[in-house]
DNA sequence: ATAAATTTAAAACGCTTGTTTGAATTTATG
DNA sequence: CATAAATTCAAACAAGCGTTTTAAATTTAT
């Protein structure tokens, strides 16, 4: 409480360190306790005398990546051309703002929201709509303002779809790291995956209209 | 061996349709055995009885699914007409036939499908992919023939991404049931998400050229 | 320098995990 | 009907889990 100099936080944060890590990799059920302090050499104990529970420090993983990535969001966003690929190129970059505090950073994150959507861990999203209910609306809205083309269900759709593509790009990458190799001889990295994600998504929303269903019922 | 009738084969299909429900909603590594024969109401020894161990039987699960979707979708792919709509169509259509099964297979093959690429469960996709080898590349092909403004290592990217959407789309439906019910009032279900996905689908790998990068270093 | 507060450390807690075992039971065959 | 094979069952296994406890060590404040 009263002394918040370096060598209290250390412990923390080496634990916060890892346990992104091994979250992102794993998922946060397949991830131990254990798993973590060893990795963090760290007292097991520790997690739970500084983050209460495994429960709190998935949050506080989620936090630390949050905490640096909205305001860099919305900083970019308030500098930005009023047009969709200005506003795509925004969101990139402030991913990129989380390599400061490690590489692969803005891949873990996009692995841990999608974990958060999809683990039965409904709580996170919860937590994370709550948390950053205005600025995920000041978000929806710049996206609104560049795409007047789209009515407001639709462009939530067309986002939610990016943001499956992202997740899963992540995800998978090392998965797609195999493939590509054996394919074209290309190695993989972060930064391809995103060159190759910026115009997928610009071209996703910026589509005007969208073939309609052919069949009945779907 | 001898006796392969139904009583037999109750047991083995019992774990089989609960462990498909569990996996999918939870994942592999989340969900246990217990869980599993409990909802089946069957012996838990019974599972390494009838499948050896875990592993096999996640692998079986998938098999189950893929072994229905993959003739079909061959199938309709035969009979399809050559643009890109029909072909996209031949996909839907297909995973149709998984409802079969029950209702909602569908979701989870492709959650299954997603798990498969981002656990760290890299066996089961390997497993696919040799298992499937020459309908994948088929299925590919097709695609490749009605997108000739596609070369092929921009209709891999587009159709990984689409893929991503799919599998995240699925694998979030519980949380956009709860976003889209109290924003729209709207309820949702697999349908409604499948029509979203269609047109989306279509117009992400219609779209002819795409925008170039604007920044130095991504 | 001493007392208080904080942080580490090791051990144990009860519980759940996948898997194995050996006997009981059901099923199929001669 | 008896025999053998296939299946089910309850019980136990070792290993791993999150968490708690207890005590020692270290840092901070008086």
């Amino acid at each position: 409480m009263i002394g918040e100099h370096l060598a209290k936080l250390d412990t923390k944060t080496k634990i916060l360190i890892h346990a992104e890590k091994l979250f992102a990799k794993q998922g946060f059920n397949s991830t131990s306790l254990r798993e973590i302090t060893t990795e963090a050499e760290v007292n097991l104990a520790s997690v739970n005398y500084h983050f209460g529970s495994k429960k709190t420090l998935i949050q506080a993983v989620l936090s630390r990546y949050l905490a640096l990535f909205m305001p860099q969001l919305i900083k970019e966003l308030d500098q930005a051309e009023n047009n969709l690929a200005s506003t795509v190129n925004c969101f990139f970059n402030a991913l990129r703002i989380l390599d400061t505090i490690n590489s692969d950073s803005a891949k873990n994150f996009l692995m841990l929201v999608g974990r958060g959507y999809s683990e039965s861990q409904g709580h996170l999203r919860r937590y994370i709509q709550s948390s950053y209910a205005q600025e995920l609306n000041q978000i929806f809205e710049h996206f609104n303002r560049v795409t007047p083309h789209l009515n407001k269900e639709a462009l939530f759709w067309r986002l939610h779809f990016c943001l499956g593509a992202m997740v899963f790009t992540m995800s998978s990458s090392s998965a797609l790291s195999e493939i590509s190799e054996s394919d074209w001889g290309a190695s993989i990295n972060v930064n391809h995956l995103m060159q190759k994600l910026v115009p997928f998504i610009n071209a996703s929303l910026a589509t005007q209209t969208q073939i309609n269903l052919t069949q009945g019922e779907v």
